[in-house]
DNA sequence: TTGACATATGAACAGATGATCATATATTAA
DNA sequence: TTAATATATGATCATCTGTTCATATGTCAA
């Protein structure tokens, strides 16, 4: 729309500030990942599975909701490889797929309590 | 619901998740901001911002959507303490509120960089 | 194979949310 | 005061999303 470039008012700093925003791959990405931990009862499962493997019957009891809603849940986070799971006979384990999410929560926490 | 305290399969590992999941207050703080930054429209805003201060009119711009959106999306950051503003005659100037944001984001974006 | 258990998944519904449009407010200039 | 500009906001609507319920799948034991 022209409208709008022709309103902009400092094209110096716009033009700095869109060199800021990431690419769209990236933006993709930091998106996902911060949706997947704007749910109360995903960041519950994200945070409870920083301290060791759990199976679906737990992550429902320790982060209060239904079996099958934390299921929905781990589809999600699972599509977004930010847990992965291995089956050992009926049951199914998950754990975060790596560190990187467990030190973003810790960072971030450090940010909310100051 | 004590169906789902009958189930619990792996007691100590659930008593330790549980202890680990943040209180409600630092679990809100959290969502809040992942759900601040989890949408392309705000996150946009605020890596904009990371780099100076901009009015709604420059932020439209280099968001690429309308002033009105925008505003918005503002409001929101705004009640989330995550922008602050200043006036200076018709133009309100946006930036961040501090530095914390900034850090989270570049900390974020290595992680998915990875 | 049958039954029980653990998990996954599809459908449906309710609630949340982002964009748009119209309108309101605030500021400045004439 | 009036007009123009910049921003804010309320209402509406379409879309998205999380939960629930019912059902399906997978595994093991009998």
């Amino acid at each position: 729309m022209d409208q709008c470039q022709e309103k902009v008012l400092h094209r110096t700093q716009v033009e700095q500030a869109i060199k800021n925003i990431p690419d769209s791959v990236t933006l993709q990405s930091l998106t996902d990942i911060f949706k997947a931990l704007s749910e109360p009862s995903r960041l519950k499962i994200v945070t409870a599975l920083a301290t060791c493997e759990l199976c679906v019957c737990d992550l429902a009891a320790v982060s209060g909701s239904s079996e099958s809603a934390v299921s929905h849940q781990l589809r999600i986070l699972r599509n977004l490889k930010i847990v992965r799971y291995r089956r050992e006979g009926k049951i199914v384990f998950y754990r975060l797929d790596d560190d990187h999410v467990k030190l973003l929560i810790s960072q971030s926490i450090q940010h909310v309590q100051e």
